[in-house]
RNA sequence: GCGGGUGUAGCUCAAUGGUAGAGCUCCAGCCUUCCAAGCUGGCGGUGAGGGUUCGAUUCCCUUCACCCGCUCCA
């Protein structure tokens, strides 16, 4: 493990193609990147993994995906229309920022005591705010969804009666989500458009708490599992007054980034705050019959909600490593073989036809099961080096022997140890170690 | 959005009010053939817009983006 820095790790993204500014060839657009041919693989199976054991290996959990455009009553019942616009105001004297609602005397700064030198309050929503339908007037304004949990809570009764649910079960969604953040950056890390992994867990009240820990376990050991460094990931509780609206209990789970510890995810115990806040205005009842106690009640939600993007730029910060190797350094991105955008690069040894025809032939086999790079530019240590920065955990190399024994060297990005292997056993031998 | 800093090739860095150079990378050829070797050649640049000037990468203004703080929280 070694340790990194923002600045290496973006050049890194960038310039091995897995995430480049939105926009760049006009300046660049703040706050907006986009996902290259790396980039877009390594995101895809952060969320693939997620849903994988979210929803895949679980009984009691389902999938959803909501539109990014609800109705505007949705952001009215849920609170963020009243809570994502604040009106601020900011103190000429020492720049510093505040909630005009928050201010005790609204005239006087809090920060550096001086009064009078207040701008005037604007409105800060955090939502994107647009028009459905060509006409722009107030009838017709929408938001963009500032979170996809809202797209669970308003499908509750739809999902749990078409899929015969029984509390305690989750819904889960992968989807983007827009938020004005005031201040983005550290690369991918905060950004105004961005990915959420986000699960609604619905069970009864009462057993809310025990779910609670439940979830911040689960939750913890799935990036460990997915090779995270453990001294790197913690779990810090929030205080009462830094809960969000809707929350009666929430903890992050932090990763230690290159400038300190930020979020990762947010454990929360939304209570029943969203299905009663839409009961209300829609007038639907969204209570839970529990037939055994033949009673009706709004259930607890716990809600595990991840970034995706977040998680993806954490893993690839974790797996970045150097050495020293023959007096050359050595960068390698020691990604878990499940999050590796590349799984395997055929490399030639030579660049001579003899030699790229079989390579060829073994690459095309080899990408019906994994994505496969095909190198034969430069020379063999190159190419190594080039795929260890790319976190590809095995090389297939033929050489001139090859020709004859009809078998390849299979190398390995973390021990660069070498096997020989035949070429029809290739693909079992790749199966075993990639799972 | 505010305060401070920074923008020259993909990267690292030169130079100049008068034709912008180098190393690395990348690509091609030769050679080599298992961990960034060598030789030859090639692609490629002053973030964008405006002003001053005979002439601007250089001076001035605007803008865009990035970095550090204030804020936010997936």
């Amino acid at each position: 493990m070694t340790e990194v820095t923002l600045d290496t790790i973006s050049n890194l993204a960038k310039k091995r193609g897995f995430a480049f500014q939105a926009s760049e060839i006009y300046g660049g657009i703040r706050s907006a990147y986009d996902y290259g041919p790396l980039g877009v693989e390594l995101l895809r199976n952060v969320k693939e993994e997620w849903w994988r054991s979210m929803v895949q290996e679980r009984a009691d959990v389902v999938g959803l995906d909501s539109a990014i455009i609800q109705a505007r009553q949705v952001w009215q019942a849920s609170g963020h229309e009243q809570v994502f616009t604040d009106p601020m105001v900011e103190c000429r004297n020492c720049n510093s920022r505040h909630r005009l609602d928050k201010l005790d005397d609204p005239n006087k700064c809090p920060t550096c005591g001086v009064s009078g030198q207040f701008t005037e309050p604007r409105d800060f929503n955090l939502m994107f705010r647009t028009h459905m339908g060509p006409v722009e007037s107030d009838e017709n304004l929408v938001y963009l969804r500032p979170e996809t949990a809202q797209g669970i809570f308003t499908n509750y009764e739809n999902v749990r009666r078409t899929q015969r649910l029984k509390l305690p079960f989750g819904v889960a969604q992968i989807g983007k989500s827009f938020r004005n953040e005031i201040t983005p950056g550290q690369f991918v890390f905060r950004t105004r458009e961005f990915e959420q992994m986000e699960m609604e867990f619905f069970c009864a009240p009462q057993e809310a708490d025990e779910w609670f820990q439940y979830w911040l376990d689960v939750r913890k050991q799935w990036y460990i599992d997915l090779g995270m460094t453990p001294d790197r990931l913690r779990l810090r509780y929030h205080d009462a007054d830094e809960l969000s609206h809707y929350s009666a209990g929430t903890a992050d789970l932090e990763y230690e980034f290159p400038w300190g510890w930020d979020e990762l995810e947010g454990i929360a115990n939304r209570t029943d705050f969203d299905l009663r806040q839409h009961a209300e205005h829609s007038g639907e009842d969204l209570r839970y019959f529990d037939q055994e106690a033949n009673e009706r009640f709004f259930p607890y939600v716990i809600e595990p909600a991840a970034g995706a993007t977040r998680a993806t730029f954490a893993f690839l910060i974790d797996a970045y490593d150097t050495e020293e190797v023959e007096g050359e350094t050595r960068t390698v991105m020691r990604l878990h073989h499940r999050l590796a955008p590349y799984k395997v690069a055929v490399l030639p040894l030579s660049k001579k036809d003899e030699l790229i025809e079989p390579a060829e032939r073994i690459a095309a086999e080899l990408r019906s099961h994994w994505m496969v790079e095909l190198d034969i530019t430069q020379s063999i240590g190159r190419r190594y080096r080039r795929q260890d920065e790319i976190g590809t955990p095995y090389c297939v190399t033929v050489d001139f022997d090859s020709l004859d024994d009809n078998a390849a060297t299979v190398r390995d990005r973390d021990t660069m140890a070498q096997d020989r292997v035949s070429m029809d056993k290739l693909v079992s031998y790749l199966q075993e170690k990639l799972g």
